[in-house]
DNA sequence: ATCGCTGCAAATCATTTGCAGCAGC
DNA sequence: GCTGCTGCAAATGATTTGCAGCGAT
């Protein structure tokens, strides 16, 4: 059927709307934080009181699929998720408030560029962070 | 004592030398990968029957602390562990067959230094890594 | 009526930790 | 001999998965 795009996952199954997967974007759109799948889960559960945390990671995994939202490891080891609707950018990590700001411009476009020509590489994502203290905590030490 | 330097921990901790900690730290060093725990733990069994995958995590700690290796948590959620004897370097992870090359060139040390005067920000590290495909894995597909 | 999605619970994977004996310094 | 380090095993924390019923198309 042409002109027909029903979203679907990499293993080809369409991907249906649900009021938990709705829910679970929302959070992300409106809070525009960088939230672990706990955290999401937590909020989540003030509207959808019975949706599980296996759920959560379910619809976060889809989610990233499709290209609605990030996923980015930090340093702790555990994932956060932010809506896509920002594009791309980078982080600065507060080592002390574990704040995240985010960085609107990417320094590095061009070097990216001349790195595939130099390494015989072809790029496809990058992640760039900076790690340190952020000004309130540098101020209150 | 002046004078004296016993390497110490940050809960200032004497460190021992031990058979253990420097069989994980020869092989980092002479491997020049990216290793994760549980392959560290593989290669030591062999000069070490006895040790357990424990020690090698505590080890992998001390010496991440200490500044003699560099610990690099990647996409997959999963730590690799490389010598410090390289220096500062980036990375490139091919997302098919997992090799991982050292960028030598760190591109963003001036951006870095901008970034502390227009974000009220004072970076102490930073992280930098491209995904995509190596020329080998570019030229099977 | 499909078949994707959900809640629940159990399973898995990486990493951490309590403990009693052992080993550097 | 003090005290950090080790092996072992059990605990933790994040994430994944099997399953039977539910719900979107």
């Amino acid at each position: 059927m042409p002109g027909d795009h029903k979203p679907k996952t990499a293993n080809g199954k369409i991907v249906r709307s649900t009021k938990q997967r709705q829910a679970i974007l929302d959070i992300l759109t409106k809070q525009q934080s960088h939230l672990s799948a706990e955290e999401i889960y937590q909020a989540v559960k003030i509207t959808q009181p019975r949706i599980s945390l296996g759920t959560v990671y379910r619809n976060l995994e889809i989610l990233t699929e499709l290209g609605s939202i990030y996923r980015n490891s930090f340093a702790d080891g555990k994932a956060r998720y932010e809506s896509a609707t920002i594009g791309h950018h980078h982080h600065l990590v507060c080592i002390n408030c574990q704040d995240i700001e985010n960085l609107t411009a990417c320094p590095m476009a061009q070097d990216i560029g001349n790195l595939a020509q130099s390494h015989d590489f072809e790029p496809l994502e990058h992640y760039f962070e900076v790690y340190g203290y952020c000004g309130k905590c540098r101020r209150k030490d």
